[in-house]
DNA sequence: GGCTAGG
DNA sequence: CCTAGCCAACGCTCC
DNA sequence: GGAGCG
């Protein structure tokens, strides 16, 4: 089996034994979404989540370019607090499919872009329901989104894939991650204030109780989020799947989408599109 | 999954 | 030859 | 200063 000129080894070994997904599936289903993907890899560092042995068994990640990858992978020099490092750009189809051989089943992004890897131009809200139900989440969502409203900032809805949201929108690379994190985080801070019962910025579990963890802390350098359109290794394969708002009302789970399901949608939202562009 | 170090 | 080991690491907080 | 957390 080839795509885009790699060579798929093993293109029958079950990666997502329960949802009967193969390696092949796993190619196929990255060679299909990745005009939807790569502009969110674009210039990005990324961190590799791999399970050669399917998801059933234990994974890794991996951040560094290991030597033998071939020439067409992107290398991207970062400072790390040891000092340096090499790690990996995916900026083309055709090193996306040689990684998803590599047996790659999520992919996460940096917050910020190759030139300016000090300085995010991307902001996450990450909202994760601890133990509590999802209409709870989703009234969540809605408030992070009048509070970022309030402030002109128009967020955009994302599922994680797993059990949580995300909201995140774009901003100039031009302050350093610790001044926008600082900023962000007094504003889940009066968000909070206000809504105790229903907001947690704890990070110890124990400490959350049945509230929405806010998380903040991946708004932060050579820390990572999840690339939207990217698989998670859960039993449904879910997909972190970007949505409109008016789509909330409807969403039942951060894995809603998933590998037999996202395609269906996709092409629904497309021809909704063609329907209501003018000039067809 | 693919490579390397060590037996 | 075969197999075991490796493949990330920052920022925050509680203790 | 080390462990938990993602």
């Amino acid at each position: 089996m080839k795509i885009e000129g790699i060579e798929i080894t093993h293109p029958d070994a079950l990666v997502f034994p329960g949802a009967r997904i193969t390696k092949g599936g796993l190619a196929r289903y990255y060679d299909r979404i990745a005009i939807y993907m790569l502009p969110y890899l674009k210039d990005r560092p990324v961190s590799l989540q791999r399970f050669p042995k399917g998801i059933d068994h234990p994974g890794f990640f991996q951040k560094h370019a290991q030597d033998y990858f071939p020439d067409f992978i992107d290398r991207i020099p970062v400072k790390t607090k040891a000092g340096s490092a090499v790690e990996i750009l995916v900026n083309h189809k055709k090193s996306l499919l040689y990684l998803v051989n590599l047996s790659v089943v999520t992919f996460h992004t940096w917050l910020s872009r190759k030139g300016a890897l000090e300085y995010p131009d991307k902001v996450i809200f990450d909202l994760d329901p601890s133990n509590g139900d999802f209409d709870t989440l989703k009234r969540g969502a809605l408030l992070v989104r009048e509070m970022l409203a309030g402030k002109d900032i128009d967020a955009r809805l994302m599922t994680t894939g797993k059990k949580g949201v995300h909201l995140y929108y774009p901003i100039c690379p031009e302050r350093p991650f610790d001044e926008v994190r600082a900023r962000i985080r007094a504003w889940a801070e009066v968000l909070v204030e206000k809504h105790p019962d229903l907001f947690t910025l704890e990070i110890r579990k124990k400490k959350r109780g049945n509230k929405i963890f806010l998380d903040l802390l991946r708004n932060a350098y050579a820390q990572t989020g999840v690339c939207p359109y990217s698989l998670r290794p859960n039993h449904n394969a879910g997909v972190a799947t970007p949505l409109e708002w008016s789509e909330l009302s409807r969403l039942n789970s951060g894995d809603q989408y998933t590998y037999h399901t996202i395609f269906k949608r996709l092409e629904t939202k497309e021809a909704q599109r063609r329907d209501t562009t003018p000039g067809n």
